[in-house]
DNA sequence: TATATTGTTACACC
DNA sequence: TGGTGTAACAATAT
């Protein structure tokens, strides 16, 4: 499940790999998965937003300059001054073979990394947008759930667009110190939200999902079932000496592989060993013994240690 | 076959 | 009305 880390992970290796590649054509195999213009993607019924001829005529022949991130939003920027934002959801994945990758490994099944690798199948079930790069590289992207999408902007829709607009700030950046965080806090601190669904949520700081939060919280000693109103000073201090390190630990673990999230070279990240409570429900804590529960927020599965955290 | 899964948004409510 | 909290939605594996 993408959160910060995983997008950082996937981001840092696309730039690397694709920064001054050429399309040189691209396949779309799911319609609905592509749009152009400033639209809501996830609005299925809006058949018209899917124009995928456009899409692929806009993006063929263009170089490939930059690849970013803000929030868990993939941001391509390319040669014509179009900018593609892709959204990975819960399923997304982006895999990457230059030519020499596919010469070695002639077979249709290919285990591309020999470490706590998959077996991955190119293109596979569930691939929907194959790039094909005038190098012969090629970049897949796959879906599971087909929530993802891919969505083409110009740069004044890109400064435009809403959902960017309402995200918090960066957690990683210089600037997110506590001091700024404790101004935030300010704004949201009478809620009668919980704690974890405010960490949650992207217009307060953007990039922590339901692994992350867990992780986070644990760490802090904050329940996540505790209200926002609740939360002493130190609380909140807590919290915030936890996120940095625990998302920068993600990325150097290059992600956590407990869902479908893999590498762009197909291998799985590493931060799953590091997991103190997400996916450890019935398990004893690693700090006291306690056995890991999991309980029900805003629909989400939540663990935490009830003796580790108050 | 029902259920679990998550980021985002639409919508109901006070 | 505006801020807040909740439910729905996308598609698939199990």
């Amino acid at each position: 499940m993408p959160e910060l880390p995983e997008v950082e992970t996937v981001v840092r290796e696309l730039n690397k790999k694709l920064k001054n590649r050429i399309i040189k054509s691209v396949v779309v195999n799911a319609p609905k998965m592509v749009a152009v213009g400033p639209v809501t993607v996830s609005n299925r019924r809006e058949e018209k937003v899917h124009d995928v001829k456009k899409f692929i005529s806009l993006i063929t022949g263009n170089k490939i300059l930059s690849v970013t991130r803000r929030s868990k939003l993939i941001i391509f920027e390319f040669s014509n001054q179009l900018i593609m934002l892709v959204h990975l959801k819960m399923t997304g994945q982006f895999i990457f073979e230059d030519l020499k990758l596919k010469q070695k490994t002639n077979s249709h099944y290919r285990l591309l990394n020999k470490l706590s690798a998959p077996l991955v199948k190119l293109p596979g079930k569930h691939t929907h947008v194959i790039f094909h790069f005038t190098d012969g590289a090629t970049l897949y992207f796959n879906d599971i759930r087909k929530f993802g999408y891919l969505k083409l902007v110009t740069r004044k829709e890109f400064n435009e667009l809403k959902e960017i607009k309402q995200y918090g700030p960066e957690p990683l950046d210089k600037s997110f110190n506590l001091d700024v965080f404790l101004a935030l806090v300010e704004n949201i601190n009478k809620r009668k939200t919980s704690i974890k669904q405010m960490i949650m949520d992207n217009s307060f700081v953007v990039g922590m999902g339901n692994i992350y939060s867990d992780e986070i919280l644990f760490q802090a000693g904050v329940s996540p079932i505790r209200k926002v109103s609740s939360l002493k000073k130190q609380d909140w201090k807590n919290i915030f000496n936890w996120i940095k390190p625990i998302l920068q630990k993600g990325i150097e673990a290059k992600g956590s592989s407990v869902g479908d999230f893999v590498r762009t070279d197909g291998s799985w990240g590493q931060m799953g060993k590091f997991h103190f409570v997400y996916g450890c429900k019935g398990k004893e804590c690693k700090k006291c013994g306690t056995i890991i529960k999991s309980i029900k927020l805003g629909g989400r599965t939540s663990c935490f240690c009830p003796s580790c955290q108050k």
